[in-house]
DNA sequence: TAATTTACGTAAGTTTACTACATTATTAAG
DNA sequence: CTTAATAATGTAGTAAACTTACGTAAATTA
């Protein structure tokens, strides 16, 4: 279940509440930012019930006393309005699109942050730890998130490479063997000529990783899937934002993989890092 | 100015705070959380001072007093933007790197959404609205970037490439001329190559638009800089997060030309989208 | 060096929230 | 239909937290 809002759960239960404890619920529920800003006794006489309930309507609900409460109030109502209103309109200006995009595209972000399986992210780590070779496929906005994972994971010192050729992906998926990771990437995980690639390469013992939408086809076919459940972009003039979550979501495997060679593997870092040196002009500052 | 989030209010003022405010301004920024969940008396000791400095400090930054503070601090804390100690730890397990990565680019986007000077946005879109042709440019780790920029600006209508092959991008560059915009994404904006090839564009009387950061040679050479103003990652664990800056700016930007474009124009990027249908499974649910 | 302003803390006062206990309502059993 | 038991709610007292007024110390300026 969606990491639920508390002004949501307050909703849901309402009918379980008893007597005092809903009508401190229909006052909250009417006006949650003016809740937010008044005191306990203030709270109790708008619901017209004694402060002690008021007091144990708030423990009711997880907290640990009634200042706790508003705290949490407060959380919910700034992540509840800020899902609002984030649409771009067709008479924006650049200062209302400016932000809007970076908001829905923070929030995207912050949503996968709080959702994300840390076991899965764990086990792919393993996958991609364990890999001989590491293959990452993606097409069309995907193929850019693969060219990056390339540049990412060639600092591990293994054969990495990524591919947004359908047909080499193909020849690839059907060349592979048991220590090869193929690594997919798609937003929506229902382009078939991807899913039959990695069908091919699962069918040859190849291990499968899909960076995806949960429940899709390519998630199906996957060994392990990384789940991103970001929603479609219904707007005309929001870009897709899942992208962005792909790339941080290998951000946090690459770090992963670094974390696990451990600390003798950082030189053999610098070293790539310092080999650009000499490209660049020094800084005067 | 956009909204900004209080806790960068408390740290960019900092320097203009008095000795006791200061105090108290750290330990609140040492640990935020930490602070909506203390009483006045906890802090002022944390701190080192006494509470009516606390109370003092609350009023400074336009709250009624310490609740209200508190409850200000908790909203900002929601907002997205965490302000914990971001950096990767040699021992840190999944569960505390995963969410530092997400933090750390979460930071980065909503610090660029709340500088980013929308007056340059408007100029480059001015002229990618305007642009015969559009060359994106990067290599290495923008190369990526200049890749997904195609993507998305090719649906425009207009000849539009990529390309991460320096010399490729040298040969294009020398024959540029007006009407021609080079896009230039660079994380440094101090690599060598990129800089002369910038320049040899800009003496074709090409546009050359630099998305990289301030007072760089890039910035210098380009005729618009659209100023990307992100830490340097000076830790080995923490990924570099400007190309996710790079790419939002990208989508800021191609935002901006189809908003241009008008309601018009909607059909053909409609056209494009249903070109798709086909390649994928549909959706069963 | 004195005057003035600003910064900070002490102590008292006020509000706020919590706890223990008492009372009232509700339910169940005889 | 009582009566006992339990749950729900409120009262009153207390402790904690917050704010205010005021005084002293530090810093700044003339």
């Amino acid at each position: 279940m969606h990491a639920q809002n508390l002004i949501n759960i307050i909703a849901d239960e309402l009918p379980n509440l008893n007597k005092s404890e809903s009508k401190v619920a229909k006052v909250i529920l009417a006006d949650p930012d003016g809740a937010t800003q008044s005191s306990i006794a203030a709270l109790a006489k708008a619901a017209e019930v004694s402060e002690p309930s008021v007091n144990r309507f708030c423990k009711r609900f997880n907290a640990a006393g009634f200042p706790d409460f508003k705290l949490k109030l407060a959380k919910a109502l700034v992540s509840g309005v800020r899902f609002v209103n984030r649409n771009v309109d067709p008479d924006d200006e650049v200062s209302s699109y400016t932000p809007k995009i970076f908001d829905a595209t923070i929030n995207n972000l912050a949503m996968v942050r709080d959702k994300i399986s840390h076991t899965r992210v764990n086990q792919v780590v393993d996958k991609l730890i364990q890999a001989k070779r590491i293959y990452f496929f993606g097409v069309g906005a995907s193929g850019s998130v693969a060219r990056d994972a390339e540049n990412k994971f060639f600092r591990f010192n293994l054969p990495v490479s990524f591919h947004d050729d359908v047909l080499m992906q193909r020849m690839l998926a059907s060349t592979g063997s048991t220590g090869d990771v193929f690594f997919f990437i798609s937003h929506t995980g229902r382009t078939k000529e991807v899913v039959e690639i990695a069908e091919i390469a699962r069918a040859n013992g190849s291990t499968v990783i899909g960076l995806t939408a949960p429940d899709s086809p390519l998630a199906r076919v996957s060994s392990v899937t990384l789940d991103v459940d970001v929603p479609e972009n219904t707007d005309e003039y929001m870009p897709m934002t899942s992208r962005i979550v792909h790339l941080v979501i290998l951000d946090v495997l690459a770090t992963g993989v670094t974390l696990r060679r451990g600390p003798d593997f950082l030189p053999h870092l610098e070293k790539i890092k310092n080999s650009l040196k000499p490209t660049r002009y020094p800084r005067t500052n």
